[in-house]
DNA sequence: AACAGGATGCAA
DNA sequence: TGCATCCTGTTT
């Protein structure tokens, strides 16, 4: 069963850290979640939100519980997850997934391992019996660090990482 | 450790 | 019009 609205609407590193361990389905497939990072609006230069809402950002000011996925360098694409209220822009990226035996480390890898493209951009976690988060693993262990990847911002403690997969 | 591949958004 | 980018696989 796909988690209900209130597992979404909450404060974004929250849901990020919450979000370790627990299973994501799309359509046969489903993986546990094995890393998260939390991206939001204002506060926090290394957004796609930073500088106010565009088209490519547009989801991320919407409401919770929506897919934002975007293309980057030209040849992967990420998966994240609003998580606060309209007008509070957030996204919750994940970036590990395992699923079957593999441990899908990136979150390019695993929107190619999963087929997920722009067309998923918009798409409603929520009352959704494809595309959906439910419980995984009880009280995973994980571990905090700062964000990879990024220039801007590179000190938010906003990364999470689950622990001996 | 370095970089090419390559599309997109946004600043100029 | 140019360039930086929430990445990855391949080559030094």
């Amino acid at each position: 069963m796909p988690l209900n609205f209130s597992f979404y609407e909450r404060n974004v590193v929250d849901v990020a850290q919450d979000l370790i361990g627990k299973k994501l389905v799309l359509g046969e497939k489903q993986g546990i979640i094995t890393e998260t990072e939390a991206y939001r609006g204002a506060e926090d230069e290394a957004s796609h939100a930073f500088r106010g809402s565009t088209p490519r950002s547009a989801i991320m000011f919407g409401p919770p519980g929506y897919v934002y996925v975007y293309m980057i360098y030209g040849m992967y694409y990420c998966m994240n997850i609003v998580t606060e209220s309209k007008g509070q822009a957030s996204a919750v990226l994940i970036r590990g997934l395992l699923l079957d035996n593999e441990h899908l480390n990136g979150p390019g890898k695993l929107c190619r391992s999963l087929g997920i493209t722009r067309d998923h951009n918009g798409i409603s976690l929520v009352d959704n019996h494809d595309f959906y988060i439910t419980q995984g693993i009880e009280k995973p262990p994980y571990q905090i660090t700062t964000r990879i990847g990024i220039k801007k911002a590179v000190e938010k403690p906003w990364r999470f990482v689950l622990l001996s997969v």
